[in-house]
DNA sequence: TGGGGTACTTACCTTGAGGTGGGTGTCATG
DNA sequence: CATGACACCCACCTCAAGGTAAGTACCCCA
């Protein structure tokens, strides 16, 4: 399954859940719980979330504190590798930013 | 379907088919007919790579020229606004080639 | 005593992206 | 005369990502 074509193409690889980019969004502000994510992205599963949150650690881009305590907690934050990876997006989201009347416009037809 | 949470979020909508990255490199390079994408990009079936064309070409991404002629000629190439997401996506590029290993290696697991 | 907050897991189901394989029409070439 | 190149379209199928709903275990507070 590994074994990318290009660099791109890994990179996608990563980002390329439906809620990562958003997750990585939030996460680069500042560190958030579990539950402070799933408010903030609203719609989301608890299922998927930690589904994504799980794939994004693996793949080493956040890094997953436990605290033992009771009731859980549990914080999620960027690995110097994920802080990378959102510079690196950046520029993409700014493309967006500029362009997404444009597409909405365009898919409405 | 429109609406997008992000600048982020756009892009991703964009960019976010399976062979869609390939194609936007491709096409980068210089522009391409039908059969030489279909031919580079190996492992397409042509239903899925014209499917992608089409939707590209809906975002503004590309132009499709038709070349009136015997066999049929069609020219795909970058839109200016193609062009600069091409830019924009280059530093996530960069950024995969640098850690496609340790990507690879993460997944192993 | 029971409701709510915490962070999950498990089983199940739905949806759509992508893949497979066929058909279209025209012309050059063997 | 029929095969192949060209750029498609259409009907069908598969599979995995994502969504839904329920259960787990612990504690606090009213």
């Amino acid at each position: 399954m590994p074994e990318f074509i290009c660099g791109l193409d890994a990179a996608v690889a990563v980002i390329g859940g439906k809620w990562k980019p958003l997750i990585l969004w939030a996460l680069s502000v500042e560190p958030r719980r579990t539950g402070e994510l799933r408010r903030e992205l609203e719609g989301i599963s608890e299922k998927v979330l930690t589904q994504q949150l799980r794939e994004l650690e693996r793949d080493g881009i956040i890094n997953r504190e436990v605290h033992q305590e009771v009731p859980p907690k549990v914080v999620y934050s960027l690995t110097p590798m994920g802080v990378t990876l959102d510079r690196a997006m950046a520029s993409l989201g700014d493309w967006g930013e500029q362009h997404m009347a444009a597409i909405s416009a365009a898919r409405r037809t």
